[in-house]
DNA sequence: TTGAAAGCGCTAACAT
DNA sequence: ATGTTAGCGCTTTCAA
């Protein structure tokens, strides 16, 4: 059905290693021969005994927790900028935040890539040894991992920008704050949750372990945190929330309680949205650099592929950067200082 | 450095073949100590080789043309989701709208999985003859591709949603519409607009040429056309975007040129947007099932895998929905019919 | 410059 | 039940 090398090699009148030189780019008499009888077989090297004869793949793997986080989208176009000029071929996987997930898609990866850049589930769960083993090169990217402060690794500053965010709600006069935190096994997750309590701390402010709720950093559970948060017999005057899709469910809980942001309730979240500036109010929240993340950890990846990354690893971290639009106001004075738990209807999200 | 099979046996005093069956779930009389062995190793069979050699690899290929667009991440989710049942790991790759890309992308994944879905750049561009002839299944989504009608596919009613919206627009009295439509060369770009224009032709309305802007379907392309449309000496009353990225663009540029939706100019869009209830006045589309067209697709594809799929070609349609939230009302009457062209800002939507 | 031969790691007849 | 042998399609010594 698909022609091989030796389809080739046989028409023209050469052996496979002729041909196979030819292929590589190496001059050889028959070119023009060998070229034509490629072009009329339509021949094609077949990349996976071309994989397993030289161990190179010319593609890289980029695993990521969740595709339909924005976030990552951008790291995707990132990486994909960079390694389509290296012509290199991205394989983008999905974890869905599961340390299983990210075993079994790891374990594909070996083998079949030259490197991968990886967002690990969780922090604590190293799922690297078959592809360390296998020396292909990893870099790290938005999330540390438990013994891999030897790997290469592209993160932002988090604890910084909760900071950014507690601050800037002390500075209007918050003091009784709701944090919808991630998943305290994640780097973004733990790190932001201290970020903010140490930020708060430095203030003098102590929040109370019922304002804490923790996520999952997906839309669901911004949702299910913020009913929570408003259900709390004394009201919490302002909300931060961990990441973009937390923030959106944390919206659309505040929407279909019809509570007034930042009338009655402050609201800042972390990372940018696509339409954060659309929203009425226009949302406040704690940007992050997406695309260059992704762009350098390509490049930290190239040079670890071409052995010509320095002896010890690289660990960069990018700054924040706080958006004020209008989403937070100093707190306004209540007769009661709690929104009625009966304003908490039943449903979901959707 | 990396354990073999042939290591395995050696250790074990056994072939390699009774490894392999091992390996394969048979049983062996020395299941114990073969087992003992792999552990003691750490040995994992080299995917390369075992597919070099049985020409089946457990992956697939999932081939999109814009992994940030939301709606292509809601499909993976759904591939995902059957694909993870069925024990096959999954490649995103993003072609981002280009055939150049889209070429050397799937020639890439020759060889490297068991079947592709695709949702091909542009309908007139067939870079599929290499997988084809190495026998790969493939099945279409989203979009069409000239001479791909042997090709499984899972499309939805993009001419029907399109006639929704614009029937919507026009039962509200809207007659001076402003359309801004993907590539005419893409099925949905071209579906949309062929709908929407038989839509408005069916009721007696016909669009002026400089009302129709073709975009690329990209936020930018949404964000220009919204603003030339808005710099015509005869306003618009309504308008409509063929897609969520191109939805996003235009609310944008009406959000710098300050015009208030709907009050003075209606607008809806081809698919759903995560935040669409949240925006003010909440954003009436057209939406469509996605996490259900990439269940479909992967359905398909594993049946075609199997060699279990009927010998003809199956193709799904599944239908839009009009969503009517606040971003349509009837026209305004103006004064002089035009929005001054002095509106217009000069930069980008960022 | 070219080709013969070996082999990457695995699986699958075939024979035992 | 197990092992021998061949070979998937390619690259790469090694000699010529």
């Amino acid at each position: 059905m698909v022609a091989t090398i030796g389809d080739v090699a046989r028409l023209a009148g050469v052996s496979t290693t002729t041909v196979s030189r030819h292929l590589a780019g190496q001059r050889i008499r028959e070119a023009a021969a060998v070229q034509a009888t490629i072009e009329t077989l339509d021949f094609r090297a077949n990349e996976v005994a071309r994989s397993l004869k030289s161990g190179v793949t010319r593609s890289i793997g980029l695993v990521v927790p969740d595709v339909s986080n924005p976030f990552f989208a951008a790291v995707a176009k990132g990486v994909e900028s960079v390694s389509r000029q290296l012509e290199l071929n991205v394989f983008l996987s999905n974890t869905d935040e599961s340390v299983e997930r990210e075993r079994a898609v790891l374990q594909g990866l070996v083998g079949r890539v030259d490197g991968v850049i990886l967002v690990p589930a969780r922090e604590e769960t190293d799922n690297t040894a078959e592809l360390r083993r296998a020396n292909v090169p990893i870099v790290l990217l938005d999330r540390r991992l438990r013994g891999g402060n030897d790997l290469d690794s592209v993160l932002v500053d988090s604890p910084g920008g909760a900071a950014q965010a507690a601050e800037h709600l002390l500075s209007l006069g918050h003091r009784r704050i709701g944090l919808i935190s991630g998943p305290l096994d994640t780097t973004p997750g733990r790190e932001r949750h201290d970020g903010f309590m140490a930020a708060l701390g430095a203030a003098g402010v102590e929040l109370d372990p019922t304002l804490i709720r923790i996520g999952d950093f997906k839309l669901e559970s911004g949702y299910q945190a913020t009913l929570r948060l408003l259900g709390l017999p004394s009201a919490v005057t302002a909300i931060f929330a961990a990441n973009n899709l937390m923030s959106i469910g944390a919206l659309r809980a505040l929407h279909h309680l019809g509570i007034r942001v930042p009338d009655e309730l402050s609201f800042i979240g972390f990372d940018d949205l696509e339409l954060a500036e659309l929203l009425s109010p226009p949302l406040s929240v704690i940007s992050r650099p997406a695309v260059e993340q992704g762009v350098l950890a390509m490049r930290l990846l190239r040079n670890r592929i071409e052995g010509a990354g320095s002896p010890k690893a690289q660990h960069i971290v990018l700054e924040t950067r706080l958006l004020v639009r209008g989403s937070c106001r100093p707190p306004q004075p209540s007769s009661d200082g709690a929104i009625p738990a009966t304003r908490i209807p039943i449903g979901n999200p959707s």
